[in-house]
DNA sequence: GCATCATCTTA
DNA sequence: GTAAGATGATGCG
């Protein structure tokens, strides 16, 4: 049933593709001869990225009001598969207006398409100059799609060796994949291979057209046979292979379709001609013109003349930029992948690290910014800011350290493309501003009560930093989450996480570009770099306004847009403000409150180490017959692997030996006991005992972590500065670091953890019945596995089969595979998949759950955590294997890793409103405990108060924010108090 | 001076 | 096998 669409209306002359038969399926191609170490053959859909991107992107306009939207994600589209694949040959595709075939054949064929907006068609001629003076050959045939036009190009470009890219979101074109013609989706980066088309419909790529003709395409108007949806369709396929087949065993087929199948047979041919995509088009061109024009002066004048015209202006900055794609990209020849991929990772490096020559010019005075450098201005700007439900506040100061950094100007906005800066401690000599600048205490004793007001909004990037800054001058920005109904009403930065975590970089330069398409001035321009970068307070006051005034101008128009996109997506909308920025104003309680240290303690365990340290250092030299870098892995690789003649060494991947713990503690060698005790000892003092008292505040002894909210990619925090989510606790000298953080006197550390959080989500998630029972009746889960898959009873458990089924449980939330398992346990591949199959089957829900989790992350693209946070998985689609399967376990991990992370902010929500000030304070966070220090006399009591509000967060501080969570089993909190860590844990 | 690698620490 | 950060060594500019 895959008869091709054969109409005398198309513009088909055999005789230009005289070696090709007219029954042409490319997902059959014999493909034998292709040649994959060149660049392919790159066939874009420009149609579906002209509708793609109109649709998607947000509505931007020329300042004569030209649409450009379009224009600039199709342009954008086609820049990213220049960069990518350095192709020689490539066409771009679109449909025309005129009607096809196949409205000829089927008078509902697209029928419920609306008009196309005037906005859009617009666009269109511009689109089709740009696409011609980038050099790409354009292609539109009246009376053929663009679907077909592809479909031609690629089955010629595979008979003639090359391998192809087809570049649609489309999924029809399906039909077109095989090993050598693969779909790229430059607009969400999915990649689909014939796996892939396996993996999304279920069917092989051939199987496509027939899949299309039973299901039918509701939005093409192609009816299929009733009664035959996705699932049908997949089943009969994979039983009979084509439709031809099933027709002919009608009588065997099972159930309704089967009785639907016989009535609508007739339809089939009809439908099948609509589905196929024809690829023996006469496209009317000469094959060889489909090279790119890589000349770089070509078109170049054109292509200035349209980038101006539509006041794109980063691109034509970018003209004259080397690795302009257009700039003769072409022109070395073929690129071998690696060499492209690498060019490729050059290319963005530089592209992102663009920068403005000149500050003056770069300042845009159709914008109204301004300094204030009077009372009469500042006393405008006070009414102003008194009068708006919400503003945008930055502060400038000396440091991006918090601790020590001093506030040099502050900035503030209230609307788009208008904002003030107040400079306050600028002090380069030579500047005849800084006479000028208002005094720093006025000025602040005036801001007090608006920025103190819970009525007036606060927007900021990364407002945690600011709040910081401004409580060291008295002002408090935080307000306190209990009773404020519009304090903080948007943090652009942590906006931009909860829409999306998995973009590595949340900075605002980084959101300017992507959201705003601006390129600010960068901190870098006005300060300078490395060894002679100044403070911002040595930055001329003009130049810091321009800086400090886009930076408020950006924030307000982040805020707008995501404010926008918050407003379509009720779930962000809470995680932002019931989740995120209630999270961030404790984090910033939590990093000014501190935690003590015992000093005097660290030092003697610094002198300790560092004593053995030295006595390890000569046993070592002993032993090696030389003095050598202990420290250096690459020394002691050669020294015991070639010096020593010790065998078993392995390679890293650079080519030097491996000396890990891991390798080590296999070997039976003096000097490898050495080692690993050296390791230990130096580990600890260097990155703990001594690092840790330097970093301590010299007056109170306490020390402030930093707490990264907009980092992970699944919403955990992050701790830097020092890190105090790492300090040691497996081995006993490792406590001794923990033994040193302590409370002052009359209060004792109290730690509250959640007990087995991870595998009680996957309890909650799979709801399987075995792994739900054991957490319903408190069982130890790791003996309640090994008798559960041993089929013992919990007594006859042995440690080792428990240690086994630990293995197996953590194996579990981080995606397992034999491999990773067999390594962890030291057994072969064979033994350890017997033992993953063990499991499985005495926890059948638990191998659906992640089955369904890769499903559900190649269909969406995103998995989801129990508050409802997406978090997407670009990589699901990678072409390379490794990258997809790293891909895989992360999604399978993450729905786990990030429900824990919303659990415990809830909770440390929970906990703060109760918790009684005076008595008690939050101090760490660490994915799964909280660390407090508390007045001894009162810590049995808030010990009660912080176990029961953690254990039963999810039926009140999430439902109070209005999620509604069914929780499967108990969350089980366990306390203790100390009167350092390591005792309280 | 800066980036990358190998190693080791945590949940 | 997931998610992080800090350190010293090494190599490049």
């Amino acid at each position: 049933m895959t008869d091709n669409a054969h109409n005398s209306h198309l513009p088909i002359n055999p005789d230009t593709v005289p070696s090709f038969e007219t029954m042409t399926n490319v997902a059959t191609m014999d493909t034998s001869h292709v040649n994959k170490d060149t660049p392919p053959f790159i066939l874009v859909d420009g149609s579906y990225y002209l509708f793609r991107t109109y649709h998607a992107l947000p509505k931007m306009m020329t300042t004569t009001g030209q649409h450009t939207n379009a224009i600039r994600g199709t342009l954008n589209a086609l820049l990213k598969l220049m960069r990518r694949y350095h192709p020689t040959h490539m066409a771009v595709c679109f449909d025309t207006r005129a009607p096809t075939f196949r409205h000829q054949l089927s008078a509902d064929y697209k029928a419920s398409r609306p008009p196309m907006d005037i906005e859009l068609s617009q666009q269109i001629p511009y689109l089709h100059r740009l696409v011609t003076a980038l050099g790409i050959p354009l292609l539109r045939i009246e009376g053929a799609e663009a679907d077909d036009i592809i479909g031609t190009l690629a089955y010629r470009a595979v008979a003639e060796g090359h391998h192809v890219v087809i570049s649609t979101g489309d999924k029809d074109m399906a039909q077109l994949v095989n090993d050598c013609v693969i779909l790229e989706d430059s607009f969400t980066g999915k990649i689909t291979d014939s796996q892939g088309v396996v993996d999304k419909f279920g069917i092989n790529p051939e199987q496509m057209i027939d899949f299309l003709t039973l299901m039918g395409d509701s939005s093409d108007g192609i009816k299929g046979v009733p009664g035959i949806g996705k699932k049908t369709a997949q089943d009969l396929l994979n039983k009979y292979g084509t439709i031809d087949n099933i027709l002919q065993n009608l009588a065997d087929v099972k159930g309704r379709g089967a009785k639907s199948l016989a009535e609508h047979a007739g339809d089939i041919p009809l439908n099948a001609q609509l589905a196929t995509i024809v690829t023996d088009l006469d496209i009317g061109q000469d094959w060889s013109d489909l090279q790119l024009n890589t000349d770089p002066c070509a078109h170049v004048d054109e292509l200035r003349a349209l980038y101006s015209e539509l006041e794109f202006k980063n691109e034509l900055a970018s003209l004259d930029h080397p690795n302009h794609p257009a700039n003769g990209q072409g022109s070395k020849g073929v690129a071998a992948s690696q060499a492209a991929t690498e060019a490729q990772a050059q290319i963005e490096k530089s592209l992102q690290s663009t920068k403005i020559d000149n500050i003056k010019n770069s300042k845009n005075h159709d914008k109204a910014w301004h300094t204030i450098l009077d009372m009469p201005a500042f006393d405008s700007l006070i009414e102003q800011l008194e009068n708006s439900a919400h503003f945008v506040i930055d502060t400038e100061t000396t440091s991006v350290h918090w601790r020590q950094a001093e506030l040099v100007g502050l900035s503030f906005a209230t609307q788009a493309h208008e904002a003030y800066y107040i400079p306050l401690a600028h002090s380069l000599e030579g500047d005849a501003l800084t006479t000028k600048q208002l005094d720093r205490d006025t000025i602040l004793s005036r801001l007090k009560p608006i920025l103190e007001n819970p009525n007036i909004g606060k927007i900021g990037q990364h407002l945690k930093y600011d709040a910081h800054i401004l409580s060291r001058y008295d002002i408090d920005l935080l307000g306190s989450i209990h009773d404020k109904p519009n304090n903080w009403a948007m943090d652009t930065m942590l906006a931009s996480y909860v829409i999306n975590a998995a973009i590595t970089r949340h900075g605002m330069d980084d959101l300017a570009r992507h959201y705003l398409q601006t390129q600010t001035i960068s901190f870098e321009d006005v300060a300078g770099k490395g060894a002679k970068q100044v403070s911002f307070d040595q930055v001329a006051i003009d130049i810091a306004s321009d800086y400090a005034c886009e930076d408020a101008d950006i924030t307000y128009q982040l805020f707008k847009i995501f404010n926008q996109k918050l407003a379509n997506d009720d779930n962000n909308q809470k995680l932002l403000h019931e989740l995120e920025i209630p999270t961030a104003e404790i984090l910033c309680q939590m990093e000014a409150e501190g935690i003590l240290i015992k000093r005097p303690f660290l030092n003697e365990l610094s002198k300790r180490f560092d004593e053995e340290i030295i006595v390890l250092e000569q046993r070592a030299y002993e032993v090696a017959g030389e003095e050598f870098n202990l420290a250096s892995p690459k020394q002691l690789g050669e020294m015991l692997f070639d010096k020593l003649g010790v065998i078993g060494g392995k390679k890293t991947k650079t080519g030097q030996y491996s000396t890990g713990e891991a390798v080590l503690s296999k070997i039976d060698h003096p000097l490898v006991d050495i080692v690993l005790e050296y390791r230990s000892l130096a580990k600890l003092k260097n990155t703990y005992t001594d690092a840790l008292d330097n970093v301590a505040d010299p007056i109170t002894n306490r020390v402030h972590t930093s707490y990264h909210q907009a980092l992970t990619s699944t919403g955990r925090l992050s701790s830097t500065d020092p890190n105090l989510q790492n300090i040691p606790i497996r081995t006993a000298t490792g406590r001794l670091i923990r033994q040193a953080f302590i409370a002052p006197e009359g209060r004792v550390i109290l730690a509250a953890d959640y007990s087995q959080i991870e595998l009680r989500l996957m309890a909650h998630f799979s709801g399987d019945e075995n792994l739900t029972r054991a957490f319903n009746e408190g069982l130890d889960i790791h003996t309640a596995t090994a008798a559960e898959v041993l089929g013992k009873t919990v007594e006859e458990v042995t440690p080792t089969e428990r240690r086994n089924a630990k293995a197996i449980n953590f194996g579990l939330l981080y995606g397992m595979s034999a491999f990773g398992l067999a390594k962890q346990l030291q057994m072969s591949r064979g033994e350890a998949q017997d033992y993953i199959n063990m499991y499985f089957n005495r926890y059948p829900s638990v191998k659906e759950y992640m089955i369904n989790t890769r499903a559900s992350a190649y269909d969406k693209g995103y998995v989801e955590t129990i508050l409802g946070r997406k978090l997407y998985t670009p990589d699901i689609n990678n072409s390379n294997r490794m990258v997809k399967q790293a891909a895989e376990r992360a999604a399978i991990n993450a729905p786990l890793q990030g429900s824990a992370a919303d659990i415990i902010k809830l909770a440390m929500i929970a906990v703060d409103k109760v918790l009684p000030k005076a008595q008690a304070k939050m101090l760490l966070q660490v994915h799964d405990e909280l660390v407090f220090e508390v007045d001894a006399d009162k810590a049995a009591d808030i010990s009660k108060l912080i176990k029961n509000a953690m254990q039963e967060v999810l039926s009140t501080t999430a439902v109070a924010s209005g999620w509604q969570v069914d929780f499967a089993v108990p969350l089980l909190v366990e306390t203790d108090i100390g009167s350092n860590w390591d005792e309280a844990h």
